[in-house]
DNA sequence: CATAAAAACTTAACATCGTTAAATTAACAT
DNA sequence: ATGTTAATTTAACGATGTTAAGTTTTTATG
């Protein structure tokens, strides 16, 4: 008869063992660069083991990405309760920008990569949950700017206002990890160019009177 | 005593014969997704034969990379010659993220894959020669908006503005070529996305009466 | 307690990759 | 003709992700 030597408790016990290693590494040095057998030593199994809880390498590093979502979100969380929307949105903006530059192969993992077909109903988060998805955070904030009135009069959709805020600091911080040691550019401080940005799309987007 | 089989000519030859071949396979499926076997196939050569040009893949895509950066500034430069500057720096953005877009590829490589340290001494091309340096295209057409006066007056280092706008532009692009099958996100239309950077970008940094 | 079944896990092995060493071919100077 | 040497190829190495085949461990039942 069919006995059962694991529980379902024990299973994602060895599950979350593994995507701590392998996340502990990937943090130094990147996912190309860690090995399965790597990863496999570090808890003291093997290599194959890693495939009885994950179908492949890139099912692991999805695996990573949602914690790391979920990282994020929490990391941002706190920037919902500043009460004015405006701060709100820079205070939020501000800390995504260094999530990304603190945890630069994390980031590059989770927004520089193309991964094969990314759908929510695969993910163990849950889509617009304040608690586990960034995204929606940013989409809450920004609607509320919107809401409160403050943008100018002739940009009537929140969500792409959302998703040109995004591309902006996305696009700063997406620079430096690529390219902080290119030495055709003579790059300017990583917080001047933030803070230019914010600067330039706040002013930008904004009624001028709130500048 | 020496004899010389292959004139320096021939050498030159079979170097951009191969970086041919390597450019269009990387252009459909990306480097990583390329072998060196196959390019060597693909020329009638055997994959040893490209290691007598380049010390490895690495340098093999940094040439190619070399060559794509040669067309960027080649695709760019007609833009130049736009009389108004401002419409100058509209125009030349928009053409920077068409080339983007149509070849994700090589702007994943050129843009979006770091690279063991990047010097302008070990490459062909020139720094600061507007004929095969975008970036030298993007600072001189942005200093001359500067010196136009036509930004803010708080804004007074035009280079930390020509790499804002890079940011900018650049988020734009590569969220869309890492993120456009994500389906977290509800995608505004890609060129509705560059559109609105853009105004931000000129509302948020150029005095109030030239919006 | 003994044993059969099946889960958990490991060892071996495979195909493929980038790369290097050894072997082979071909072209020139003498 | 022949030896020297560049050009090229074939063989091979070590590493990687992954799969197949074995081994150990656990537990329900006789």
């Amino acid at each position: 008869m069919p006995p059962k030597p694991k529980t379902q408790l024990e299973r994602q016990q060895l599950r979350t063992l593994i995507i701590d290693a392998a996340r502990d590494l990937f943090v130094s040095r990147g996912p190309e660069a860690v090995t399965m057998r790597e990863i496999a030593k570090r808890i003291g199994y093997s290599a194959t083991s890693i495939y009885l809880h994950f179908a492949d390498k890139e099912a692991l590093i999805r695996a990573i990405c949602d914690t790391d979502f979920l990282a994020l979100a929490n990391a941002l969380k706190s920037n919902l309760s500043i009460s004015d929307p405006v701060e709100r949105m820079l205070a939020f903006g501000w800390a995504y920008a260094q999530f990304g530059l603190n945890y630069p192969n994390h980031y590059r993992m989770m927004f520089m990569t193309e991964h094969p077909l990314s759908d929510p109903k695969l993910s163990a988060l849950q889509q617009n949950n304040a608690e586990q998805d960034a995204y929606f955070q940013l989409k809450t904030i920004v609607n509320d700017v919107y809401l409160a009135g403050k943008f100018k009069p002739d940009l009537t959709d929140p969500e792409l206002i959302a998703q040109t805020i995004w591309a902006g600091m996305h696009g700063v911080c997406a620079l430096q990890i690529s390219m902080a040691n290119d030495m055709w550019v003579n790059w300017r401080d990583i917080e001047a160019r933030l803070q230019m940005m914010q600067l330039a799309l706040v002013r930008g987007m904004l009624k001028e009177s709130l500048e």
